[in-house]
Parts: structure tokens; C-alpha cells; sequence
RNA sequence: GGGUGGUUAGCUCAGCGGUAGAGCACUGCCUUCACACGGCAGGGGCCAUAGGUUCGAUCCCUAUACCACCCA
């Protein structure tokens, strides 16, 4: 088949996919044999389309389970999504907003009900989308809901092992209900975990209120201890509007402004009611005035105060965070920011507003909605951490899960070791609800089902069922064995648990990786995986975080296949929330994309994420990159291009009796093969992707093109029957080999080559993807040619950079004069690349020419043509001078006796023989420059 | 405030005790029969700063500065 003449991807890519997918080739291999190995894909969202944070660490996984799914290992690569309970409700109360409906219209039954309808049909994109990159997951493995994409958290198998755990891990007391101060998104009108909750740097204003004394002015001191009167206790807050819900007010018990008034009440202004002053060491001294409120019901810091000085718990907001009857008159109903300026108003006009100034302070946002999270104390369900987290934490510390890099395991440790119950209540519709039943008296009963509730505690009366939901990690959790059977005792379970990396970001280490570890180990006594391995975060060019708002994100699915400006500018432009982004996006998009994005295809784009994953924190996208690895895949197309032209149809070397004879230069690059093979391997097994991607790059371009394929024209030309048979067999059994080993990286465009080498190099195989990998035979490593090579390559360079000196043209071939005869590695490649003809002559006829002369090592040679006398004075004195640099150095270093005495000898040796090589070059470039004094130009 | 990572060529990053590297960008020459998504050659760096260890430090140690992120 002649292929075309440049590489073009997408029909390769869709063409073999769909091959690849039906052929059943990414499942796990029912016979079992081959050691485990398996993978779970962190679940994206149903509601998520891929960015290229997905596309990054999916290629990363795709590439370790092709390659060891080649290396003959029963891979199981268990895909699924995630219900995402809180994106996913957004999204469909967003489109009943449309319709002017909100989710209250449809009631619960109804709403869920159209939630899972939205997810039948718009589901499955981002399993679509993973598809374009090539990600061979095993789609058909727990595929409960049919649509081929793996397991759903919500589906029925995996929410039997929510239903088991929860009900398990309440037996145990591990899970219980209480009221407790929470972390509150009044606008969804739920509680979230801590985790959910961004803290955000803004500059607020404190206050300085006045709670005077019911019986007058007390004598005091000021901070240098001289004495005043004070009409009342002064205290400092940024949120005025919560002194309605004060029990208290608190300074430091050493703090001798204030130790005699302990004890003493203050009035709480616009209340109708007094409140204590206590001691507590929380009290920061310098503080403001060293007097604080405490608000026990909305304030995390006075909540443990509150319970310390048994102090009432007075909750002043609803769930929508207005004032509630509990508020004085004239404030309920007000929202909290409404509250706080009437509040402010009513304190300034009873002259109990002391002072106000700005104020740096971190305000906690919810991760969802951004809106200020409120401390509201409600009824909610928590999982116990202490012993989880000692599980955890030993899991670690003993090695069984390890961390790539291995930094990242201090950030899990120090979580767990301040880790505190995780609040698993949500109060939304979509997600699992809790299996908790009250009954009319308010009795709790956990059980795997209502009747099982009835009975096991013969329940007479009615019962209702707690309505809330799970947190959505609360399930994620449970992927690495639900999604595996658990908790039936399954094969599957015995085979893939552990499974053996883990590939995610480090923001979810604590959602998601830490609850894994602790939650296997508790249900299965295993860990969920042996290694994680945290990917970087993908940021632009430039470093920048992606972000839509400044429309320098970059969609995966553009990279593959192309977007014109127009186009990329409408996309990136619609449904925005801030209409005055758009045209700062313009700007950016018109600046850094003018023409748009080229199309690079799925090969070029996973070698760049590749060739991009060092074990640094951030990884910066580079277009420059992406097109540099699609000229990579071009060249790969090329070189096979090359090879089949002279190998199909010919000899080679497929039969046994016919002789074959090797070049060294043939040794050479099998040789080269060899350690490259023994870097890649290196490079899997430490997970440096940069390092795979390298070492792949550099022997097939560096090596193979520009010196292996230029040479085998030479001896395809040139040499006799069995050295020809020879040069072909290297040709395309190499390449049939580096074929191999790129694939687990660009899976696309070695499948479609390897259908036409394989053959020639007398390979079967219905797919490259089961093909063995190649693994470095160290007895094809030959040193003695490699050593041969590498001299020659040095002479040919020295030629090529005198040609280029000389300002003759690089690609013309011209006749050469060498002052000695030469090795047949050294004459194939001087006829393959630099010269047309070459002769031999002496050092002294050769210094005799007028030409300029050139030094290698002890090889001098001349091009025959005509001199620029000048031109050759200049590069003998340029080189001249790089020398009389080096020379020095190298005398300084062997002058010191430290050093001969101190060194290894082989350091000592080769500096030594440096030396030499200098200074027999100087003094035969001097001589050069000598014998040009006299000349003329 | 606590912690983690970073500072190497114009850009993005490798390297890591013993002659400073890659890709992209740049300069010159070249449409040659695999590839102009190409070939050949070249320019470009007091490896953040200051001390220390060492025969020798970009690399190890200690400070400092700056950048980034995480936690409170």
C-alpha cells in the first residue's frame, strides 16, 4: 500500500478506534493470564465535557495500560462516571429556570426522575470525547447502564455498596447523626464539607461596638496601665449583624485591662438582654480591643467557646440566611447583608459604634455557588475520622500506596493528621438518599431498606424517610472495589484489588484519594492502589491558569482536530456569566490564536502531554510543542514512507538461508535500539512520561532518520547481495520495533504503520496493541561499534561544519582529501553525506594544498575547491582562540595536586587525554594559520 | 502564621558533584529522488543571591530574595 505523502490523522484515527473497540481488544482477559494490572479512571462528571486536564492524565493512564497490555499483562482499565450530585442538580434546575420552573414545581419524584433522563442523553460526551484521544478503556466492564461507559455511582450495582457501607459503618458507630455547627450554602440550601469551602482574601471592615455596663462606668486601665473609666466592654467583629445571636462577650484572663470585669454581665445593644463576660485563652490580646463576641451558633471559633462556657446557642438566620424570629422585630425577614446595615445604622444612632476600619480578611466562599458560606448549626450525618485516618496515615507510612512524586504524601499526611468528622448530609434530590427511617416519635433506624427497617425493629407507627442525600465522595470513595463487585465476593475483587496506580490531580488528594485508601482498607483490608501518581496541573503557555473567563482555555478536542478563529472565538464567547469577559476573551484569542488552531491529530497532541510529564507541579501547554510532536508523527510517516519503497516486494532477509551481512553501522543501530528500549522501560517504571517521550523521540529522529536511513541508501546503493539483504532487514525490523515501542504514546499512527511493516519484518499480529513489547536484549548491545560510530559521527561533523564554513553548499556533495585511509563505516557515511568522491593523501600533501584544512582528532582532511584566504583566517583564529580557553583550564585543574591526588583516577585520565586532544589540535591549527600568514586574500 | 514546590538559553523545561542539554524560537546555506510538518551548519547561558562542605558545586548543606500553590 504507498502511503500518502504526509501524515494526515483523522481518518487513522477514527478508522482504527472503531477497529479497535469492536474487536473487544480493551477488555481483561477472561483466562486471566498475565499478572494484573489495572487502572481506575478518576470518574469524571456526568455534566462534564473533556478539558485538558482529562485529556493530560488520560493519556498518561492509556499509555501505561497499553504498554502493559503489551507486555502481555491482563489489563483492566474500569472507566465510569460520576453523578456529581451537586453539578448535576445545578444543571438540570438551571434548565427548568429556562422554563421559569424551578425544581419545587416538579416536586422530588419528578425532578430525579428528569435528572436521570438528562443523563441518558447527555451522559455519555465526555466517554465519547475520551474516545478522540484513543483511551482504550475497558468501556463494556461494569456497564450496567448499557451505554458502554462503564460503571454509574448512581447505578444500581454501585449504590447496593453505598446502601451496605453506610448501613455497615452505622452498625459499627462509625457513622452518626447530631446537630452541629456546618458549613452552610444558603443558596443551595445545604450543608457542604470543608473541603467544598474556598477561603478568599478580601478586605472587609471591622467594627468596634460598644455593650455598655447596666450599672455604669468601670474603672480600668489602657494598654501602658494607666487608669480610665470605661462606660462598657468594647468588642471587635467584622460581621455586626451576628451580635444578635451573642451569649457572650471574652477576653484573656491574664489580660489586666479586663481580669477584674470577669464575671460581670454587659448590655448586648438593639437586644433586649445582658450577657456575660468570660475568660478564655482564644482571646488574642492585641487584637483589636482584646475583647471579643462570642456567637456560638455562627461562628466556628465560638462555637467551641460557647460549649466551653456553657453558653446558649442562638440561631438568628434561616436556612436562606434571613433573620428569624429570634431577631429582634425589626430585623427579621432581613437577609444577613441587609441585616448588617440596619444593624450598623441602629448602632451608630444609639452611639454604640465606637469605630470602623478596613480590615484584610478571609471570607469562606462555597466551591459551587461562590456565595459566603454560613456557619448554621443544623442536624446532619458525619463519618467518625480518627481511626480511618490512623489507617490511612499507615497505609502510607509503611510504603503500601506510594506517592509520585513522593512530596505529595507530607500533603496527605498533614491532612489526615488534623482531620476532623466529615459532614456526608446534603440537602439536595439528586444524589443516594440516606437509608435512614424516623419514625413518629423521631426515633433513627438505618437499614439497607424500609421493610428491612419494619422487620428487624417491628416498626408499627408510619415511618418517613430521611430525605437527604449522600455527598457525592461519599460514593467515589467506594469506586476502587464497587466498581469491581463488592460486595459480593468476586473474582474481579481478587484480581484487580489493589489496582496498581492511581493517575489524578492533587486537588482532589483529600476528596477523593485519602477516602479511597481508608475506606478500602476498612471494607476489604486492602488498599485501593499501590502507587498514585499526582499529574500537573495543566495551565497555558505562559502559565496561567485556564480559565473560561479568560478564554485561554484550550479544548482537547480542537487540538485534535483544528478550529478556525471564527469559530474558536464564537465558542469561547457564549454563555459567559460576565458579559463584559468577552472582550477581553476577543483580545486574547485574536492575539495568541490568529489563525486559530491547526489541526495536530490525537497522536501529536498525547506526545506533547507526554513529552510534557515531569514530576514538576504545573505543566505550561505549549502550542510550539504540540506542533513540534505532529512534525515528529510526520516524520515517523516519512521514515516508513522510505522503508517500505525499498524493502516491499524485496528481500528482507525473511528467509534463514540466505546470507546476511550486518554493517557495523547496522550494529550500531541496533545497538542504539537496545538502550533506548532499556530508557523507555526506565522511564515507565518511574512514571517520567518527559523521559519515555524523549528517549523515542531522540532514536527516531536523531538517530534512525538523520543517520541510520541516510546511511542504508548507501549500503542499498553500494553494497553486495547479503550486505543489501542486511541493510533492509535492520531498516524495517528496526522500525517494526520502534513502532512497538511508540505505541503506548501515539497509539494511532503506529497501528496504521505497523499494518504494513509487521509483515516485512516477518511479524503477525491483527493489531500492534497485542503485539509483544520490545525489551532491550543486552546482547545486541555492541559497544565496540557504538565507540566506532560515535568517531565517525564526530570526523563527520567536523567535515560537514568545515563545508559550512567554507560557505559551501551543505547539500552539495563535495570531493574530500583524507590524510589517512578510513574505517567502511567511515566511507559509507562520508559517501552517504558529505562528499562525492574522496581520496587519500598524506598529511604533508594535504597541508601543501591551498585549501583550508580541517582537524579531527588525528584526521585532517581538505574539500577540493578554491580558498577565500580570509575567510579561512578567521575560522583558524576563531578556533584558535576557543582553545587557548580551554587549555589553561584544563593545565589549572591537572596543576593541582588536590586534585590528581583526590580525583578518581578516570576523572584525572580524562582530563588528561582532553589536554592532549587540545593541544595537538592548537598546534596544528597554528600551523594552518602560519603557513596563510603570507598569502594573499 | 504553618507547609510544599520552583528560580538553568528569548520561551517551556531536562540535567545534577567532574567539558552546561532538549524542544520551540533565532541566524546562514539548501526545493536533493522519505519528509520544507524537511536537511545541514551556527549563535545564544557568571545554572536567583550570599556563605559553607569538597581537589572540584548548576548539582550537597545553611541562610536570603523573589514566584507559585496548599493548609489555617
Amino acid at each position: 500500500m504507498a502511503l500518502d505523502k504526509s501524515f494526515e490523522p483523522h481518518a487513522v484515527e477514527s478508522r482504527w478506534y472503531a477497529r479497535w473497540e469492536s474487536a473487544g481488544w480493551f477488555a481483561e482477559r477472561a483466562d486471566a493470564s498475565g499478572s494484573a494490572y489495572s487502572i481506575q479512571l478518576p470518574p469524571p462528571n456526568v455534566t462534564g465535557t473533556l478539558h485538558m486536564g482529562h485529556a493530560f492524565q488520560q493519556t498518561l493512564m492509556d499509555s501505561l495500560i497499553r504498554y502493559h497490555r503489551m507486555r502481555g499483562d491482563n489489563t483492566n482499565w474500569v472507566a465510569g462516571t460520576d453523578h456529581a450530585g451537586i453539578a448535576t442538580q445545578i444543571v438540570v434546575e438551571r434548565q427548568l429556570q429556562e422554563q421559569g420552573k424551578t425544581r419545587h414545581d416538579l416536586g422530588r419524584e419528578a425532578f430525579v426522575k428528569r435528572v436521570w433522563e438528562w443523563k441518558q442523553e447527555s451522559g455519555a460526551t465526555i466517554t465519547r470525547q475520551m474516545r478522540r484521544l484513543g483511551a482504550s478503556c475497558n468501556w463494556g466492564y461494569a456497564d450496567t447502564e448499557g451505554q458502554n461507559a462503564g460503571y454509574f455511582t448512581m447505578d444500581e450495582r454501585m449504590s447496593r455498596a453505598v446502601v451496605e457501607v453506610f448501613v455497615s459503618l452505622f452498625e459499627q458507630k462509625l457513622i452518626y447523626r447530631g446537630k452541629r455547627l456546618v458549613n452552610w450554602d444558603p443558596v443551595l440550601g445545604t450543608a457542604v464539607s470543608d473541603l467544598e469551602v474556598d477561603s478568599e482574601e478580601t478586605v472587609g471592615t471591622m467594627w468596634q461596638i460598644l455593650y455598655p455596663f447596666p450599672d455604669g462606668p468601670q474603672p480600668s486601665t489602657d494598654k501602658d496601665g494607666n487608669p480610665v473609666s470605661l462606660r462598657g466592654m468594647t468588642i471587635a467583629t467584622t460581621r455586626p449583624e451576628t451580635m444578635l445571636a451573642d451569649g457572650a462577650v471574652a477576653v484573656h484572663p491574664d489580660d489586666d485591662r479586663y481580669r477584674h470585669l470577669i464575671g460581670k454581665r454587659v448590655e448586648l445593644p438593639l437586644c433586649d438582654r445582658t450577657i456575660p463576660i468570660v475568660a478564655d485563652t482564644m482571646v488574642e490580646r492585641d487584637f483589636g480591643t482584646g475583647c471579643v463576641k462570642i456567637t456560638g451558633a455562627h461562628d466556628f471559633n465560638d462555637y467551641g467557646a460557647a460549649l466551653r462556657h456553657n453558653l446558649p446557642l442562638i440561631v438568628i438566620f434561616t436556612l436562606d440566611a434571613k433573620i428569624n424570629e429570634n431577631g429582634p422585630k425589626q430585623f427579621q425577614g432581613m437577609d444577613r447583608y441587609v441585616a448588617r446595615k440596619a444593624v450598623l445604622a441602629q448602632l451608630e444612632r444609639g452611639q454604640f459604634l465606637v469605630k470602623a476600619e478596613a480590615h484584610k480578611m478571609v471570607v469562606p466562599k462555597s466551591g459551587r455557588t461562590g456565595v459566603v458560606v454560613e456557619p448554621m448549626l443544623t442536624d446532619q450525618w458525619f463519618v467518625k475520622m480518627d481511626g480511618w485516618a490512623k489507617s490511612g496515615l499507615d497505609a502510607v507510612a509503611s510504603g503500601k500506596v506510594k506517592f509520585f512524586p513522593e512530596h505529595w504524601s507530607s500533603t496527605y499526611n498533614h491532612w489526615l493528621e488534623n482531620i476532623q468528622d466529615w459532614c456526608i448530609s446534603r440537602q439536595l434530590w439528586w444524589g443516594h438518599q440516606i437509608p435512614a427511617w424516623y419514625d413518629e416519635q423521631g426515633n433513627i433506624y438505618v437499614g439497607r431498606s424500609e421493610s428491612e427497617v419494619i422487620e428487624k425493629y417491628k416498626i408499627k407507627s408510619k415511618l418517613t424517610r430521611d430525605p437527604d442525600v449522600l455527598d457525592t465522595w461519599f460514593s467515589s470513595q467506594l469506586v476502587p472495589f464497587s466498581s469491581l463487585g463488592w460486595p459480593d465476593k468476586t473474582k474481579d475483587l481478587e484480581t484487580f484489588l489493589p489496582s496498581s496506580v492511581l493517575v489524578t490531580g492533587f486537588d482532589i488528594i483529600f476528596f477523593w484519594v485519602a477516602r479511597m485508601i481508608m475506606a478500602s482498607l476498612h471494607f476489604t483490608g486492602k488498599v485501593p492502589f499501590h502507587h498514585v501518581y499526582i499529574n500537573a496541573i495543566v495551565r497555558d503557555a505562559e502559565g496561567q491558569k485556564m480559565s473560561k473567563s479568560k478564554g485561554n482555555t484550550l479544548d482537547p478536542i480542537d487540538l485534535i482536530d483544528g478550529i478556525d478563529v471564527d469559530a474558536l472565538l464564537k465558542k469561547s464567547t457564549t454563555g459567559l456569566l460576565k458579559a463584559d469577559h468577552k472582550a477581553k476573551i476577543e483580545k486574547y484569542i485574536k492575539s495568541h490564536f490568529p489563525d486559530g488552531i491547526p489541526s495536530f491529530g490525537a497522536d501529536a497532541l498525547r506526545f506533547t502531554f507526554a513529552s510534557l510529564a515531569n514530576f514538576s507541579r504545573t505543566l505550561n501547554f505549549d502550542l510550539g510543542r504540540c506542533e513540534g510532536y505532529r512534525n515528529f508523527c510526520n516524520k515517523l510517516w516519512n521514515a516508513t514512507r522510505f522503508v517500505l519503497m525499498n524493502t516491499e516486494g524485496q528481500d528482507c532477509g525473511a528467509d534463514q538461508s540466505k546470507p546476511v551481512e550486518l554493517s557495523i553501522w547496522d550494529k550500531w543501530i541496533i545497538s542504539t535500539l537496545q538502550r533506548t528500549e532499556a530508557e523507555v522501560e526506565k522511564g515507565f517504571a518511574e512514571y517520567r512520561f518527559d523521559n519515555v517521550a524523549a528517549a523515542i523521540y531522540r532514536f527516531v529522529w536523531d538517530e534512525y532518520c538523520d543517520w541510520y536511513v541516510e546511511i542504508a541508501k548507501e549500503q542499498l546503493a553500494k553494497g553486495n547481495e547479503a550486505q543489501q539483504r542486511g541493510t533492509r532487514r535492520t531498516l524495517v525490523r528496526v522500525l517494526e520495533t520502534a513502532l512497538r515501542l511508540a505505541h503506548p504514546v501515539i497509539p494511532f499512527i503506529t497501528e496504521e504503520l505497523w499494518q504494513d511493516v509487521a509483515p516485512l519484518a516477518g511479524k503477525k499480529g491483527e493489531t500492534i496493541m497485542h503485539a509483544p513489547y520490545p525489551k532491550s536484549q543486552p546482547e545486541k548491545i555492541d559497544e565496540a561499534a557504538e565507540k566506532e560510530i560515535a568517531e565517525v559521527k564526530r570526523h563527520l561533523l567536523a567535515a560537514r561544519n568545515l563545508k559550512s564554513e567554507m560557505k559551501l553548499p551543505t547539500n552539495r556533495k563535495t570531493p574530500i582529501i583524507f590524510s589517512r585511509t578510513l574505517s567502511t563505516s567511515m566511507m559509507t557515511a562520508n559517501t552517504a553525506l558529505v562528499s562525492t568522491s574522496i581520496s587519500i593523501s598524506s598529511e604533508d600533501e594535504i597541508s601543501r594544498l591551498n585549501t583550508p584544512v580541517g582537524i579531527s582528532g588525528d584526521l585532517r582532511f581538505t574539500f577540493k575547491v578554491e580558498m577565500d584566504v580570509a575567510a579561512e583566517r578567521e575560522r583558524l583564529k576563531k578556533e584558535i582562540a576557543r582553545l587557548e580557553g580551554e587549555i589553561p583550564k584544563a593545565h589549572a585543574k591537572l596543576g593541582n595536586a588536590s586534585f590528581i591526588d583526590r580525583a578518581p583516577a578516570k576523572v584525572v585520565e580524562q582530563e588528561r587525554a582532553r589536554l592532549a586532544g587540545f593541544e595537538s589540535t592548537l598546534a596544528k591549527l597554528r600551523e594552518q594559520l602560519q603557513k596563510l600568514a603570507g598569502k594573499n586574500d
